[in-house]
DNA sequence: TTTTATTGACCGACCGGTCAGTATTAATTT
DNA sequence: AAATTAATACTGACCGGTCGGTCAATAAAA
């Protein structure tokens, strides 16, 4: 009656790190289950101490990964006043995101949207929640826009619409970018979109 | 010595079709291949008298599906004059692209893309070329707002960056959609991003 | 010694691809 | 014009490899 004791917690975080770099090297549908193990340095079977199944830990890395991306997004936003530096700010954290480091996490990102767009299974299309996740983005932009609009700065434009659509552009380029890393100047890129998308609601 | 004759070319488009079918419906990754040849009302076996693997059935599927909508763009936008039409054009047909009974396609159209992304493939790379296609879109683009430039009609942006952010938008909207059909007014958003991205380029 | 923690050999479902056998067609022969 | 032949076209049972998940055995801690 004096058991063996390890920080549970810890050592699911741990796996769930492993899991999204292994996600991010080959892909969620290469990554094999043995692959994780090894990478978080335990037995297959351990894994399954921790979580039901490859879909759980799939859910708990997504849900780790995006919780960690928009409260930096908000921390940094609350940080200025001015609306329109709020947008421009929200860019360059976009784009910054797509530096060096952050490169194959981005790889990770496509693959979870890939991955809910295509997957039929109504519990995860519950845990990999896109609608909530581009929602609760679009509501971080409209916030902005709206406010905006009443401090008499920017022109009315039809909020939700302008807020998806910011989003989207942002997006895309990620999505060209990861594609192609060399062909697009990213520097120029988030100059123009400074330049047209986000200046062009000034009134 | 008089053998059996039968339309090749028509048999293996047949296949295409079906596959992409239930490319639309299951996402490429759970497309089995006995799926493919039920859909096309073949045995399996029969599908590997005219393609070598499932990779090849899915390269060309994706090279069919490319090169009849960028055809069907550069035919349409080469019957009006006005760069600024041209691309509202441009804008207009991406968005009906995603109405109704294309909306499989669509799906098709971002599984191509996330299998284009992950795959380490280099035989599938080749062919399922992300990096062409983006490209050839973006020099459809350049093309109407250098047009516009030399015309007097656009400002002096920065063309290249212009091109990726316009593709990415509309790209970026394409997610949304696909995402979730009913909270993005595709009307609105089309209108907006006509009055700030577009009319924005005019002088 | 007892309880918890860990492990990896093993299981079985799944699936892409193969191939031996069958069907279909049309030229040739009778 | 019927029968024969020979070539192509088609088929699905089967094979081999893969991989998520299990569990009996073992290790570690207290």
């Amino acid at each position: 009656m004096a058991p063996r004791i390890v920080d549970k917690e810890a050592k699911k975080n741990q796996i769930i790190q492993a899991a999204l770099q292994v996600f991010a090297k080959n892909g969620i549908a290469k990554s094999k289950m043995i692959d994780i193990a090894n990478a978080a340095g335990v037995g297959k079977g351990t894994i399954y101490e921790y979580f039901r199944s490859k879909e759980e830990i799939f859910a708990e890395a997504y849900n780790t990964f995006f919780a960690d991306m928009k409260e930096s997004l908000i921390t940094h936003i609350a940080e200025v006043d001015d609306p329109v530096e709020k947008l421009n700010l929200l860019s360059n954290l976009s784009f910054s995101f797509l530096d060096s480091e952050s490169r194959d996490f981005a790889a990770v990102m496509m693959d979870f949207w890939a991955e809910g767009v295509r997957t039929k299974n109504d519990e995860m299309l519950e845990i990999v929640n896109l609608k909530r996740t581009y929602t609760e983005y679009r509501t971080l932009i409209s916030q902005i826009v709206r406010e905006g609009i009443q401090k008499g700065i920017f022109k009315k434009v039809d909020v939700d619409s302008y807020s998806a659509i910011l989003i989207a552009a942002l997006d895309g380029i990620l999505l060209q970018t990861i594609i192609d890393p060399n062909i697009i100047n990213l520097v120029n890129v988030e100059k123009t979109l400074s330049e047209t998308l986000i200046s062009g609601l000034k009134k």
